[in-house]
DNA sequence: AACTACTATGCAACTTATTGCATAATAAAG
DNA sequence: CTTTATTATGCAATAAGTTGCATAGTAGTT
């Protein structure tokens, strides 16, 4: 299970709310980790009682209280195990893919348009992801140097979304014919 | 849940058992659904249950029954309906960015090394898929017709197959330097 | 003779993820 | 003034997927 160690990636270099978590995964890993806010509480929760990490309750006026969790040594030391174990390959369920594999029981014309509604989104992620490159291009020293892992993820997106696009020329280009 | 699609789309062109679904899957579907024995045998449980698939036992001599599924009626129309339906895009989890992301807290030899891992298994991936392709072409007429949709998925895994390893030259490269 | 791989199926327990609901304040837009 | 989005958290039920075990024969290898 790697949700938990992707939270402790994130809670190693600034402590958080499962709030502020979500929106780290949706802005930093969010096209190679998507969770969502059930599954990011759920597992605060439970590593809260494993001792992974610790929890300051902030109270606020009207608001609920907010949690905020930084990792603890054994947390940390969870993390480094899991960092030096080799991972398994990345398990890939596509439904779009399944979904054109039994395109003949349908009319084309249906594969067309959701192929174009998915071209949509994935023109989407990349223009952001382009716009992400940029910004990291124009840094300078330090800066650049310290984000130069996450900048190898964004370049993955990159390569993949461009890829993806590349495909879905083919698919329209045959299902038009 | 797209595994009860996927099974009935392999059912809709030939009959089959638990085992020559796991084998089928891995063989056509492989690299873009992947599923588990466990999964397969109760899924098949499920919508036997549904009516959504019928059954016929084949006694086997000292080995246990063979149980040949095919699709219903109603199944077929479940799936068409799926066919019909949009799909949500698909969901990432690759944890191998997630540890590149937080790759700063160990030995970037550490990163090397899996990185080259992963390219071993992308490579053999590649080259089978290559391999298919090269078989799809050399077929004529009708038979290439009927393939054209799985051909297209086909070329979504070599396209993504090629993107990841140009994506890990570049991981490469900047974490040799 | 022992080990390994393949064929062929399945239960039980557990973990992980999804869906639906619920609360409650602030701020912006129409 | 009403609706929508954002902040902020969480329970409960269900669905989906994983892990470990179990059976049992055949065929090929060491």
């Amino acid at each position: 299970m790697s949700l938990k160690h992707a939270i402790m990636v994130l809670l190693e270099t600034e402590a958080g709310s499962g709030y502020d978590l979500l929106k780290r995964f949706k802005q930093r890993l969010g096209f190679f980790w998507q969770a969502s806010h059930q599954q990011i509480y759920q597992q605060l929760k439970v590593m809260y009682q494993d001792g992974l990490i610790n929890c300051q309750v902030e109270a606020q006026q009207g608001k609920p209280d907010r949690k905020v969790y930084t990792i603890t040594k054994a947390g940390h030391q969870e993390l480094l195990a899991w960092l030096n174990a080799t991972c398994k390959p990345q398990k890939i369920n596509d439904s779009l893919l399944v979904k054109l594999y039994g395109g003949h029981l349908i009319d084309k014309t249906v594969l067309l348009d959701e192929i174009q509604q998915h071209r949509n989104q994935h023109d989407k992620a990349l223009a952001i992801m382009l716009e992400m490159e940029l910004q990291y291009k124009q840094l300078i020293g330090a800066d650049k140097k310290s984000l130069s892992l996450p900048f190898l993820t964004l370049r993955r997106g990159i390569l993949g979304e461009q890829a993806w696009l590349s495909w879905a020329e083919e698919v329209e280009e045959l299902l038009s014919a």
